[in-house]
DNA sequence: ACCCTTATACTCGGCACCGGATATACGGGA
DNA sequence: TCCCGTATATCCGGTGCCGAGTATAAGGGT
């Protein structure tokens, strides 16, 4: 059986073993140190499934078991080979292959003609407030990491995401102003069927 | 026990029953039908369940169950008052709080230092071909829907995901010439990595 | 000396989800 | 008339994921 890049926990995995063997809770908490939970979902449940199934797959060695006093065993793992062309085989799909990613935010815009015009504008409203909030906080973030001499490929995930936040900002300024100026195509119908 | 809003598909279920009874198969075809399988992720196994959760919660009601000769039973399902209000607020919550998605595409290019950089400009570009590929397709799409008559609002959808794909492609284009020309903050160090 | 909080390190049961299997009806070509 | 592919309609077994639970150790205040 081949291994599944279905979580994305399991290339961070790898990737942290490139730099040295761990034990899954030193993953955990490196991954919290560095910020990177914010790109890939961690969860401490998931985190010993991912590990365990890595491996099975042998992509990934137990090193050593150690064992300090009265406390848990600690497994430590290290990545093997082909753990490590894995890693890179993975991480070359997942950025050349956009992939069908299912939004919530599509989900729900795509049926924002079921709520009265009046209660759309509102939602909409109050989600570019918000986005407008999270891109000040990401600005912020920036400007500290880049004073703190940190090289911009180490958060280069952030200026994409600063990317999309903006052009998300200024759809959601468009559609507002058109649903309050009743341009948006179809407006005259939606407005009746609410009544 | 109160209702997980996890499946969107639960979503698009409470939707399509807001304009007539439907048994599951009905809905799927339905959803086939008008693209919507592009926004909510469609999958027979889940829809069953997903129509289960609903019924349990009371959000729709087994209205019918037909039977035409040996073929097994259809079991027609119609919206309550319950469900409208929840397929409204959840529209609401969905539209008005962004949520935080961990996308593929994050995760992947906030590990691209992993890579030499001669690689990751190839496989940067090759992602940037392959959204201005849909980018295409997405504008035939819409002249296509605008020449049929639909009103935007009908594929409101597909405005946004266009605004979003515009702004994809720009961003891998700068980061692209930054890779190429080595002005992306931190170069000389990902160059010297990778020798 | 004692207690309480925080950190360390993992375990486990439940459940949503998915893909493929199942079973019948129907239409059309040879 | 017989077969076979496609449409109709649902079911089900396996699995990955998650959140909450568990248990010990270390630290620090009084």
């Amino acid at each position: 059986m081949t291994f599944k890049r279905t979580n994305p926990l399991a290339l961070a995995v790898l990737a942290l073993l490139t730099e040295r063997p761990m034990h899954p809770y030193e993953m955990a908490q490196t991954m919290r140190e560095r910020h990177q939970e914010e790109v890939v979902k961690l969860n401490y449940g998931s985190l010993y499934t991912v590990v365990e199934s890595l491996h099975r797959h042998e992509l990934i060695t137990a090193a050593a078991v150690q064992k300090a006093g009265n406390r848990p065993e600690r497994t430590v793992y290290a990545i093997t080979g082909t753990g490590t062309a894995e890693l890179h085989s993975w991480l070359r799909a997942l950025i050349a292959e956009p992939a069908r990613e299912y939004r919530r935010f599509e989900a729900g815009i795509s049926m924002v003609g079921l709520l009265p015009p009046a209660e759309a504008l509102d939602v909409v409203q109050r989600r570019s407030a918000a986005v407008g909030e999270q891109l000040t906080a990401l600005a912020v973030l920036l400007e500290k990491l880049a004073g703190m001499g940190l090289p911009q490929l180490a958060w280069i995930e952030l200026d994409y995401r600063l990317a999309m936040l903006r052009a998300e900002r200024e759809w959601l300024a468009w559609f507002a102003t058109a649903t309050r100026e009743g341009t948006v195509g179809g407006y005259p119908g939606w407005e009746d069927r609410h009544r």
